[in-house]
DNA sequence: TATGTTATCCCCAGAACTGGGGAGGGATCG
DNA sequence: CGATCCCTCCCCAGTTCTGGGGATAACATA
């Protein structure tokens, strides 16, 4: 059992670390110190992309991170996925009660069983712009999780993954600059995402319908799409509409 | 000093609560515990709507309360926009090393301590597809933040939040059971999210234009809408596609 | 064997969107 | 006062979606 001051010294060191091998020799240790025996701190994005410049440690099996790069598993991992839908650290355990799961996301779960890897903690680190990431720890098969510490490992992840995002910033190329929308705009893309129509929008909104129309064109050209459907997925992405606006 | 048992004490009830008056006793009694006097646990939209269902749990100072809504502050405040830039929570006094200041966000400070508040330690809270929200503890004026219990503040503010996120959820009507829709129709789903025609969706997966636009009117159908934007964002909304798929 | 699901392809007509162009009024800010 | 931004409205041509109606073949399952 890891204690505090353990998790304090780790985040001091981790806030230091200036270089990713640094920062995967400390996050190694606490690792082994919390009774891990895998991680894998990363961004949610093509890993095979000679471009990316994202954050990126992991300690998995050999066989479970070839596989995982050449199934391309990365947009698929139900574990990924799951880290989208919570703020919290997540027990891989409960993941089918988080999301729903695809014959297919039984298929990478077992494989990943299959390369060894057992339960394991998930802790989701999302930024509003940046691609999405998340800092996991995970047992051998057979060994259960200590739950009493989960809070700790929660914090250790985090830290980890600040640590990370930190140095990695400086070279990540934002996805883009989150463009800002007049209230105007926003109001016509909430609509949008709802499916309505130019013309049902204007009859909502009280104006006319070419003028909805001049709305989403203006909205459309600030974040650089040409489709409504990129429009409403951008803005939702951003915050600058939410699904509790969308789906009632 | 509040101890790390404590914080796992808060986190069984505040996971237990099922009211949003539940919640907001527990919170009361561990921002107590931790030596803060005052709590902000919120989503960063517009308080003043009516028909908002999001978080909001609150106990700053009449004056600020009022001072932020009326001039509507949520937008502008500059710990909200501080907490759009780090995933870890960080301390007020640290905010001009975070964000580039305007005059008026140092007015809005100012109107803030004037009130009463002192430094606080805020935690952001976002998750990909909504309102970005943050837990927020603060001192009164002149009392100074305990650096070594920090980490545990976090903790408290993911776990406060996570619980009124799921209170928040749970009042709102379920929406339908999530319909599965077949794998070619999630390829063409996450298509659709990124912008593609059908004739470019065909192209792509190699086959004809025709085919994919009866896989999304299949699609459509299953999830009882009429458009490729409704479509797009319902599959998002329930993990069949997630923003990974999208903006890469 | 019958049934159901999935994936593939085809046609068509009307509705909706998109990208160009333009214009006027009001507010704000330096 | 000029510059800039926001909201409002208008026209047009071309592209894209959407909702009908078909069809065939492969495959699993009951």
């Amino acid at each position: 059992m890891i204690t505090l001051a353990e998790v304090q010294a780790f985040c001091t060191v981790a806030r230091a670390a200036s270089t990713p091998h640094a920062l995967l020799q400390a996050v190694e240790e606490i690792t082994a110190a919390m009774g891990f025996r895998y991680f894998a701190l990363v961004h949610h994005i093509d890993l095979l992309n000679p471009g990316s410049t994202a954050v990126r440690l992991v300690s998995y099996p050999r066989d479970w991170v070839d596989a995982f790069e050449e199934g391309r598993l990365y947009a698929a991992d139900p574990i990924h996925r799951a880290s989208h839908t919570t703020t919290i650290g997540f027990a891989w355990s409960k993941v089918e009660a988080m999301i729903s799961l695809h014959p297919r996301d039984h298929a990478v779960l077992a494989a990943a069983r299959s390369a060894g890897l057992g339960d394991g903690f998930t802790i989701p680190a999302h930024v509003p712009g940046e691609v999405n990431g998340s800092c996991s720890f995970a047992m051998r098969e057979g060994e259960d999780l200590n739950e009493e510490q989960l809070p700790l490992v929660q914090l250790v992840g985090s830290f980890a993954f600040e640590a990370a995002r930190k140095i990695a910033r400086a070279t990540i190329a934002p996805i883009a600059a989150a463009p800002q929308l007049t209230e105007r705009q926003i109001e016509c893309v909430a609509l949008v995402a709802r499916g309505k129509t130019d013309w049902e929008i204007a009859k909502i909104l009280g104006v006319g319908a070419e003028t909805v129309t001049q709305h989403l064109k203006d909205a459309r050209d600030r974040y650089g799409v040409t489709k409504r459907t990129m429009l409403a997925i951008r803005a939702l992405f951003d915050g600058a509409i939410s699904f509790t606006d969308i789906l009632r």
